[in-house]
DNA sequence: ATAAGGCTTCCAGTTAGGGGAAGGTCAAGG
DNA sequence: CCTTGACCTTCCCCTAACTGGAAGCCTTAT
């Protein structure tokens, strides 16, 4: 199929799939027009790199787990390490930005937000107290 | 002072201090070697923004919030306003990491994780079941 | 005098594509 | 048969916020 179509039913823009294919992570074949032609296997793995960008891994790891994916004989051991570990990077993300959303709301609760040229907000972030 | 002392004294590395410099956010005078030379008000600049950038802003809001801290006649309203909106957009951005490790972690859950090639995981991205 | 270290500029690379130009191809309609 | 519009191709530049490195000047100490 054409690229139009394997972006559509992949739900990837066209311009992804020429980027997949440039870094090797999806490599369709090429009819006789020079035009990409996805196969159903493809499209395959279009989904599946799709989805598991949307779970945060990176292309690198997504290209990992297209190799386990394919791999018949690999562990199941290895692909649950890959995802116990994105899962403890994605908790340290979350404990970053509830660190800097819990500092914030507490600068904004300080601040009265009128018209006043007081403000505690940029008095914190200049240290004018620390 | 020298660039190299800006940095230490700011926390942030030298290379970060040239390029602020490019992109006018904070511009040191020059000595007469050429060598940058950073007064007590652009390190204290620096600092603002070192801090203003681990509470989750982007260079583009630094500057704003720098052109506030600077204007006597701001009022703490708009700065208030800029901090609540970054909370929100923060919620957000946790909220979609929790989506993403709540599934993970569910994948990972169902995965036996030992030699055997049978993968919950993987079979879950490539959306087998879907 | 020379060596070490700090400073300068400039170039290139990072992530994961997005925007848009210039041009080839295909299918439908007149 | 020709044209029009949609689709496809490659190519190059752009993003954020730096980081690394090379080549070369400046300063300080030995």
């Amino acid at each position: 199929m054409n690229i139009g179509t394997a972006a559509e039913r992949s739900g990837l823009p066209a311009k992804t799939l020429r980027y997949y294919e440039t870094i090797d992570l999806v490599q369709p074949l090429r009819a006789d027009n020079g035009y990409r032609d996805y196969s159903e296997d493809d499209l395959h793995c279009l989904k599946f790199v799709g989805r598991a960008r949307s779970l945060g891994f990176s292309i690198e790891e997504c290209r990992v787990l297209l190799s386990l994916y394919r791999d018949q004989n690999r562990s199941s051991g290895e692909v649950k390490s890959l995802a116990l570990h994105k899962v403890t990077e994605i908790e340290k993300k979350i404990g970053q930005l509830q660190d800097m959303k819990k500092m914030l709301s507490k600068l904004a609760g300080e601040c009265h937000g009128d018209n006043r040229p007081d403000c505690p907000i940029l008095d914190e972030i200049a240290g004018e107290q620390a």
